[in-house]
DNA sequence: CGTGAACTTGAGCACGGTCAACGTACGTGG
DNA sequence: CCACGTACGTTGACCGTGCTCAAGTTCACG
């Protein structure tokens, strides 16, 4: 079994510098460092911690590739913008996930902060570098890019394939897995109905009905516009499976 | 400026063995390979060509991923298939690029012969072996699955945001785009309409519809079911811009 | 409280899906 | 070489999901 070792959120390698400069108290001290995020603490590439409001952009799309995140707190949305205004958001990233990871001199999509989040910014040339003498390091980043494309592909066949009900019943699914819920706990929807719309490929009207729908069938409860309880899981799979 | 080594399809170093063995003659003989199918033409890891006639299954979703192929000629499909019978095209591989490369131990996807083929196989073990040794070809594999990534963000995008003539036209640019086509020239499209339909979240009846709604506004002509005149290339680009 | 942004709900419509019939191309066997 | 059969493509008529437009409602914050 391995064991994660995430470090304290204050940790005396980001910057600001600490008052105090103190020995970092990790569960097992041998313990090999398993995620990306891991060997990033674990190394001398410095990150830059950050605190960022609501709706701030983080990157846009054509912006230099020099700086890696990781997200602390929050929720990110990817998006992509068209010349006419439209907007279609790629993915959602949660806290402890890496994001502007990408094997291009340009960002090729747009990253903005859903609610106030907090992240830590990384030299990619120093990430490079430590890529460079490490293999497993390697082996984490292409984990990552592979893992960004299947989920790339899961959401195209949603996309093509699911009407509304199953392209919620999916994102809710999916967002519960993600953030470990637990059964009878209630899911938090960060993101506003706009946001659900633009990355589901529906209007923010049909989002609603479709989430009043799901509440009328006695699938999801919804006690507030950001939290949802999800009361039918095998009838939300029934919806998604169709994946 | 670089020079592409592309060695010819009969080259000695695929099986079945050739019946002599001859120097290769490479234009510039000292050229360093520039695309990974390069770099595995001038490796010693040998691939297997083999022809497959239409329709055959490449590789399943959930197959292992101990192969990785290089497209000679012809049509291949990516597809995700669903429980319920619906499928969904991830995107067309053409020749010269690689394709079931993937940092997971089983494929996500399946690939199909759309009409007859001729590919190569390679051991993945094997390329692993030669990117261990050799930075360049660890960019290379980075770079191949980072741009499939960004294909897939931008199939995203046409998916959720544009309505079926915007798809149409995107997809006839980006088949134009990929395959090089010069001003005048035809574009081929190998595969069938339901492949089409199947590949932009449409159905083949509105596939056929809206094609012959771009003929009749003049943009496209169709000499036959396989071929396409790109008569209006910027009223295309203004369609499909809206990306 | 007052204001504004986000969300919800309804009425009507349109794009694209469904169903059905017909056309075309190709391959096989008489 | 033609006759037939099958797979694929095309076209039309109709319908339904989800979009548009518009009017409320709720909630957070000054």
């Amino acid at each position: 079994m391995t064991v994660a070792v995430r470090l304290p959120a204050h940790d005396t390698r980001f910057a600001p510098p600490p008052r105090l400069s103190y020995p970092i108290l990790v569960p097992i001290q041998e313990t090999k460092p398993v995620t990306l995020v891991e060997f990033l603490h674990k190394s001398q590439v410095f990150g830059v911690r950050q605190s960022l409001p609501r709706n701030q952009t983080i990157f846009s799309e054509g912006d230099s590739t020099d700086q890696v995140y990781e997200l602390v707190s929050g929720t990110v949305r990817l998006c992509k913008h068209t010349p006419g205004g439209r907007r279609h958001i790629l993915d959602f990233v949660m806290p402890g996930e890496i994001f502007g990871l990408l094997e291009h001199s340009e960002h090729t999509v747009t990253a903005e902060a859903v609610g106030d989040v907090v992240l830590i910014s990384y030299s990619r040339s120093r990430l490079d570098k430590l890529a460079a003498g490490d293999p497993t390091v390697r082996r984490r980043i292409l984990s990552i890019v592979s893992d960004d494309l299947l989920t790339a592909q899961q959401q195209l066949l949603i996309l093509g394939c699911q009407d509304a009900r199953e392209k919620m019943a999916s994102f809710f699914l999916r967002l519960a897995g993600r953030s470990g819920l637990k059964s009878g706990e209630r899911l938090q929807l960060p993101m506003g109905r706009q946001d659900i719309a633009d990355h589901l490929g529906l209007t923010i009207e049909t989002v609603c009905r479709t989430i009043r729908a799901l509440h009328r069938a006695g699938i999801v409860q919804v006690p507030n516009v950001h939290e949802l309880v999800l009361a039918n899981m095998a009838a939300l799979r029934a919806l998604a499976i169709e994946i």
